[in-house]
Order: C-alpha cells, then structure tokens, then sequence
DNA sequence: ACTGACTCGTAC
DNA sequence: GACGTACGAGTCAGTT
C-alpha cells in the first residue's frame, strides 16, 4: 500500500473543522483524518507493506519545466504545516516507510515503487486523492484507492473501475487527462473539451498523436481549438506522465519488511493528540501486526497440526492424550450463521518452532463425536478466548453436552477485560502480541459468519490457530492476571459466570406475545391521538419526533420562553418542558406524547421484534462491556424495562412465567448505599442501616437536625437524592437542579450530610488521591479500573475521573456482590435439583422461573445465596417475590 | 439505503 | 461544566 501522505493530510484538513484540537490548543483536525483514514485502509485492506509519501516544500521537475505549474495554489495554511510534523511523527510511531526525494512529487515516488513492486509480483494499492494515479492502473497488479472527499468516501478502481469512471482505460488516461487540462495543476485543456469528448476522441483515434493526425475529421470548431491547444496538450501530457525511475533509497524488499513497533509509544503519541476512542480502533486495525516491543524476528509464527476426529475410536485416543495434559485444553469453535461448524482442541502448547498439534471435531459431519470429546475437557478443564458465544452456540445445536461450560478455567478475553475494562473489544491477536512471543499466522480467513465458499483456509483451520494461540496465552494471561492480584475474582466468579450467563442466554425469559401485541396497539393509537392534539395546538402539522422541529414550534413561532441549550440549539427535554407547563396547553400534550412514544418505539415495537417462535426473549448479557464490573444486555436491552412509571411498568405484564410455573423476584435492598457504609464505615450510616428505621428517613434527620419521626416527605426526598447523587460524585450544582433549589440551598444540605457522616468525605477524598497516584481503582475484590482521566490537564477530563473514581469502588463492590451471589445461586439451585431457573438479571436483582411445586425451596435457597454472598459491615437485605408476571411480582 | 453525530429517555 | 454505568430509538446531514 502506497499512501500519497500530502492529499490525505490536506483532504482531511479540509474535510474536517479547525477547531477540532487538544486541551493546550493544538489543532488536530488534519492529524485526526489522516489517522483515521490511515486505520480504515489497514482494517479494511490488511498489507504487508505500507508507505507514505510527502512532497517536499521545493520546486520540482515540473516547475523547472513550467513555470506556471501549480501556479494559483493557496499557500497552505499554519494550523495546516503545523501539522504535517503530527503526522509524520504518528506514521514514525508505527513504523512505516516515510518517502520524500528532492525534485520530485509524492505521485512520482509511488509511481516508481508501484513499478517496482509490481514488477515483483505484488498486489499493489496506490491511495491518493489525485486522479493522475489513474494511470498506473495500466498495470493488472496496481490498483487505485482513490479519495474522493472528506474522510471515508473511497473508491478502489482497477482497470474496469476507471473505464467506468472516466470512459478511458488507464493506459489512456494521461491523453484524456492533457486534452481535457487539470485545473488544480494549472494546466489548461482545450477549450470545448470535458470529460465526455476527451474520451470520445480517445477512444476514436486512440491517442493524442491520432487525433492531430485526423485534424480535418473533428467539426470546425472542435478542429480549431485542438489546433491552437496543441503545443498545450502536448505539455500537458508530458507534465501528467508520472515518473517511474525516481532513486529512492528504500527498496521494495524493505517495505515489505514491516519493523516492529512500540505499542507504549504509540499509546504516548495518541495520548498526546487526545485520540482516545481511536486508539481502540488503532489496535483491531493493526491487530495482527501489533508487537509491542518484541520485534519481527524474535516472534515465532504460530502454525498447527490438525487431526480430524472422525471415528469414536479416533475421540477415544484423542480424550486418552487431553486426560494426560497438565494446562487446560484450548478449545475454539467455528460457526457459520449461528450454526457450529465444528471445534478446535490443543491439549499443549507450542514446541519449539511454534507448531501446535489439534484436534478437530466436525459438528456438522459427526455431530455424535463432538459430546464425548467436549466431556474429554472435563478433567483438565478447557480454556477459550470468549467462550459465551461458543457456549451458547454448542447449547443451541444441542449435542448434548449441557454441563461442558462449567469446565472453563480461563477466559482470555474476560482476562483482558479484567487487567484492563476500558477496552472496546478484546483481539485474540491483540493480547497473543502483548502477552507472548508468538504471532498469529496468515491466514485469508473466512471472515465470521460468512459463506465458505472453499477458498482460502478450511474453518479447521482458523478455528485451529485460535485454539493455538490460545494454548500458547494460557500461562502468560494466567501470570498476568496473578501479578495484578485478579486470580481470586477472576477463577471464582468470573470465569463460573461465563456459563451461568450462557446458559441463561439460551434458556431466555418466556413473554407473553399476545400482551405485548395489546399494549403497542394500544400504545400506538394513543400515540397518534396525542400527536393529532398536539398538531392542532400548534395550529398545523409537523413531525413531533423531531427535536429540531418541535424547537421551531415551540420557541419560534409559540414564542415560548426558551430554557437550557444543547450543542445545536435551545433543548426540549422533558425537564424543560415542564417548566413551560401552564405557558400553552401543547406543552402537557408534548409531554404524554413524549412519554407513550418512548414506551411503543424503544419497548413496544422492538421487543416484539425480538420475541423467538418460543415465545421467548434470548437477550445477550455482556460481561466484558462496562467498566465497573457491572454487566449490560443488548438485543435487547433487558436492563431497562419501565417501571417508574405506571404506564411503562406495564410491560412487566408481558415477561411472563409459562403454565404452572411463577416468576420470583429477588433484589438487594440498597445495595450501593450499604457498600457506601461499608466502604466508609461510617458510624452514623451503618448505625442508619442497623437501627431498622427507614434509610432515608435515617438520614434526613441527621442531616436535617430532626428526629426520625418528625422527618417530613420533603426532608426524606432530599436526602434520598444526595444518598443517591453521593455515589456519582454530584456536586451542589446538580443536586440544586434535581430538587428544582437553588445552587447554594444544596450546597447547604450536602454540607450539612458530609457533617453528619464525616467519613462518606473522607473515603471520597481518599479514593481519589489512591486512584491519581496509582493510576487506578480498585474494589474489595480486586477488580480495577485503570483513570489516566486523573492525570489529565484538562480539568473537565480531570474532574470526571474523579468522580469515576468515587463511583467504581461504590458500583464495582455492588457489582461484585451480586455476581457472586448469582454463582452461588446457580450452583445451589442445581445441586438442589430443582427445575427452577435464572432468567434474568438487572444490576441487583434476579428472576427466576420457579416451578410451583418448588417455590419454598427455591425461595429458602435465593434468600441465603444472595444475603450470604458477602460480609459486609451492614446487613444485606433481600426483598423476595412471586408473580404470575413481572408487574405482579412485586410487595 | 447507510452511517455517525446528536438528542432524548429508560434502567440501576 | 456541573451525576456514575449502560442500550437504543429517532432525526438529521451527508452520502451512495
């Protein structure tokens, strides 16, 4: 790949808006594109070569030959030179070829290169936002990826591709190009002539030479312009004809040796251009060439020798091998549309030369073999890289092997998450370059859930090499999650939730269709009442659903007064809104409207459409998403069911136990704030959780100087939300805001909190120093969440660390609890025999589907795991409920 | 028809 | 600018 640095840099300034810049002012924007345009083509196109070529600030051929050329440019901008430094120091990081030569534009070094490397015999992809790379394409293996505008706007044209585009084959494009001028060179074309007749005349005569030798064949017009622009035309295509014998010092041969790179100072350099959610994108786009700081040559490529199980006698000496084996097996999968292909074994690690022997299993072809050689993992134990997916894939094509998932010993990914939760994803690749001395090997792989339509390599073999790397990642992620003190969180409650989770995926949570069908019908009708309403309030009609409109509406032609703005314009949010309630009558209408819209697009529609023929939902819960430990559902969300409202609780309704079964209810009460009195060990709160008087009513007659009985709703609500806002760090202004008072009101009342529990501030105080010295958090149980945030110079970057901060240890501790008592409850709820089930989970509560016969049971069971799972210096409390529904299931 | 930014809103 | 953790619907602008 061969990168004209000087149009991506200049594209991208002026793609993107100048005052895109770091804290101390520097503007990033063309760094920024370039950067980003840099990562797409690596995701996308993978080389295995790159190099990027700069003009250099000095007159080149061209000038010396025409002194006109290029004449009328705009001199570049200083926010623009400043930055072609950044950019230059970013390829340099990475390690890619820089190219310049005196007298010579970029266009002609990659010219020069794309010869010899076609020459080669390489593919070569030219990337440019100049047109007159077009000519290169002459040659089948060069290819042109040309960007066209902005940032992500890219055309790969090969030889069909620029017939299309310019009507002319790339052998012809430099005549096309001078008859028809360049007007950003300065060159100009013969007059009458664009694109359209340019080709035309290309086409008919062949080239320029035949078109002058046919001057009397051309109209009249047509024949004096050609003749008059001659001497130019000819310039022209001297000037377009691209030079391929620049000498250059790098070699072909050179480029295609990639050096190593240093992940930490390519960390440093993102760091300091303020590139945060890019370097995520950085490490999967150069995933499998990320070598830290072991380079090229010390790496051993990872290779594999596979043994296809296809007999019951070939499994049974298979088993006999992984019985013997010390480490876990490694154990891979490979699906195509949801469907499991088969699976991948290693009972070892490398040998010396990086060659890792495996067994496949066709699960396709001999289904019956894959249960005895899952079971075959039971005594060794089994390690993956993200085994839920696979867990859930072998439960859904039911071999027979339901309790395998309770064998993982290691997860490598769920152990990436752990040493660091701030990730986006977590590469196999990725952690086999940070953790290893291996590299994985190159493989045209099928990409996931694609056809495999027999080229590149068989799914047993990708799925092999995973297996592979991840025999060789179990010991180092193994040290690695030791050296920072996660064994304990990680073997005992991590790695066992992974199959409580896949299991719990798979079984889903049963609803009842027909009810979900009544409330969007319902829901939609209303909806469209109100709309109507609101439609004639405002005396005409307009999408409602439009922020952007709804503000016109409202704060142009109602001439309502405007409150709080957003980044584009005065909000129309809902606490907004209802300040304005009373001003007009479409405000109230807006707000109901509001409401049941919410409730029938994000609940009504979309949880329909995720209803299985089952009458069941399969959401998936992710383990490794947030930060804190906690976990998230997505498709769908399960975590944000309604229920604060009348209205939106009554999608509960439709979450429904099946025929002679209930659903039970079980949630911690308080549990963030019981982790705050433990945390602090603050006398005054753990006395309030101790002293059987409600919590908050506890709390406002501290803070409020009353006794517990003379608490109004007022004082209780108060000091319900600073218990609450404490967690998130809320500070006065925000408290002042949620209870509609004034900024120094609640600055008073937290005042008046943190004088009576003195050591909520003190934990506060000391999270935070802990955390910025550190360079993390951590919780009781070891999780840690690592916040450069505290170190940052930008006080707004500084301040939200800090308040991260206070938060994980608060959030995390609950985090950790509950998932502890969610092992233990599967695992007791098992072992008791009963038919009855987790099904979901929301943060600090869990529903089961209990059979009726074991309600008592299943009740004696849920309340001691979860009240069990941890000693803290407050009780735990456990609110415990059936229902035929999860609306009914409640006290 | 797709994509990303934005706004808004739901849960704990 | 001011409350932490998530997911997702819908609009809009830019684009194919």
């Amino acid at each position: 790949m061969l990168i004209d640095g000087n149009s991506l840099t200049y594209r991208a300034f002026y793609a993107l808006p100048d005052d895109l810049a770091t804290a101390s002012g520097q503007v990033t924007n063309a760094v920024f594109g370039f950067t980003s345009m840099l990562i797409n083509l690596v995701r996308d196109h993978q080389p295995d070569g790159i190099a990027v070529a700069f003009d250099l600030p000095e007159p080149t051929f061209r000038h010396k030959r025409l002194d006109t050329y290029k004449a009328g440019r705009k001199e570049t901008p200083d926010i623009l030179r400043q930055q072609f430094g950044l950019v230059r120091q970013v390829i340099e990081v990475i390690n890619l070829t820089t190219l310049e030569a005196p007298g010579f534009e970029a266009d002609d070094i990659i010219a020069t290169l794309a010869m010899q490397a076609a020459d080669a015999g390489h593919d070569v992809q030219v990337v440019t936002g100049d047109r007159d790379a077009y000519q290169l394409v002459k040659d089948p293996h060069i290819k042109v990826i040309y960007n066209r505008r902005g940032v992500s706007d890219y055309a790969l044209y090969d030889e069909a591709g620029i017939m299309e585009r310019t009507g002319v084959a790339p052998k012809d494009y430099v005549h096309y190009a001078a008859l028809r001028g360049d007007k950003s060179d300065n060159l100009p074309g013969v007059a009458g002539v664009g694109e359209k007749t340019a080709a035309k005349l290309i086409n008919t005569y062949g080239g320029v030479d035949g078109i002058y030798e046919n001057l009397e064949k051309h109209t009249p017009k047509l024949r004096q312009n050609l003749a008059e622009n001659e001497a130019q035309v000819r310039l022209n295509t001297e000037l377009m004809v691209l030079l391929t014998d620049v000498e250059l010092d790098t070699g072909v041969d050179e480029l295609m040796d990639r050096q190593p790179f240093d992940l930490d100072e390519v960390k440093k350099v993102f760091d300091f251009l303020e590139f945060r959610t890019m370097y995520d994108r950085f490490l999967e786009a150069f995933a499998t060439d990320v070598k830290t700081k072991i380079s090229d040559e010390e790496r051993t490529v990872l290779s594999v020798d596979v043994s296809e199980l296809r007999t019951v006698a070939d499994v049974e000496r298979a088993s006999e091998q992984l019985a013997q084996a010390t480490d876990p097996v490694a154990v891979a999968g490979s699906t195509v549309g949801g469907r499991l292909q088969g699976v991948a074994f290693a009972a070892g690690g490398p040998d010396d030369a990086g060659r890792v022997k495996t067994y496949w299993v066709d699960a396709v072809g001999n289904p019956g073999l894959l249960a005895p050689m899952l079971a075959a993992t039971k005594r060794p134990g089994f390690a993956a890289h993200d085994a839920k997916p696979l867990l859930r894939t072998i439960l859904r094509g039911d071999f027979g092997v339901d309790q395998f998932g309770e064998g993982l010993v290691l997860d490598t990914a769920l152990a990436a998450y752990l040493l660091d939760p701030a990730g986006s994803s977590y590469p196999l690749a990725v952690a086999l370059a940070e953790r290893s001395v291996y590299a994985l090997p190159e493989l045209d792989a099928v990409p996931d859930g694609q056809l495999d339509f027999g080229e590149g390599p068989a799914v047993s073999e990708v799925a092999s090499v995973e297996a592979a790397a991840v025999a060789a990642l179990i010991g180092p992620s193994g040290d690695a999650l030791e050296k920072e003190g996660l064994t304990k969180l990680n073997t005992e409650v991590e790695v066992p939730l992974v199959s409580v989770l896949a299991n719990m995926e798979h079984r889903g949570v049963g609803v009842d269709r027909a009810e979900l069908e009544r409330l969007n019908a319902d829901m939609t009708a209303e909806t469209e009442a109100l709309r109507a309403e609101i439609h004639k309030d405002a005396g005409y009609e307009f999408n409602v659903n439009s922020t952007k409109v709804l503000r016109e509406v409202l704060f142009e032609d109602l001439g309502l007064t405007p409150g709080k703005k957003t980044k584009t314009g005065y909000s129309t949010d809902q606490a907004t809104l209802e300040k304005l309630s009373g001003e007009h009558p479409i405000i109230d209408h807006l707000l109901a409207y509001r409401e049941v819209e919410k409730l029938r697009s994000t609940y009504g529609t979309s949880l329909l459409a995720e209803v299985h023929p089952d009458d069941r939902i399969r959401a998936t819960f992710n383990q490794m998403v947030a930060r804190t430990g906690r976990l998230s559902s997505e498709h769908p969300n399960l975590h944000n069911i309604p229920v604060r409202s009348e209205r939106g609780r009554t999608f509960r309704k439709a979450f429904a136990a099946p025929e002679g079964w209930r659903l039970m209810v079980a949630d911690y009460n308080q549990i963030e704030l019981r982790c705050i009195a433990h945390l602090t060990n603050d006398p005054g709160l753990v006395e309030a959780f101790t002293s059987g008087t409600d919590i908050h009513r506890s709390v406002a007659s501290r803070v409020f100087d009353v006794d517990p009985d003379e608490v109004d709703y007022e004082q209780r609500s108060k000091a319900k939300m600073v218990s609450y806002g404490l967690a998130y760090g809320m500070e006065a202004y925000g408290l002042g805001q949620r209870l509609g008072i004034k900024t120094s009101e609640a600055a008073d009342i937290l005042d008046a909190y943190f004088e009576g529990f003195p050591s909520v501030r003190e934990y506060m105080d000391r999270t935070v120093t802990e955390a910025r010295n550190r360079g993390y958090t951590e919780t009781l149980f070891g999780r840690k969440r690592l916040l450069p945030e505290l170190r940052s110079d930008n006080r707004r970057v500084r301040e939200a660390g800090e308040r991260q901060a206070m938060n994980a240890g608060i959030q995390g501790l609950a985090a950790d609890i509950f998932k502890v008592a969610l092992v233990g409850l599967d695992r007791a709820v098992a072992a008791a025999g009963l038919r009855s089930r987790v099904v979901l989970q929301v943060h600090d509560e869990v529903i089961l589907e209990v059979h009726s016969e074991e309600e008592a049971v299943a009740e004696e069971i849920v309340r001691s795991e979860l009240s069990s799972a941890f000693e803290l210096s407050v009780p735990l409390e456990v609110n415990l409920s059936f229902g035929d529904t999860w609306a009914d299931a409640k006290d």
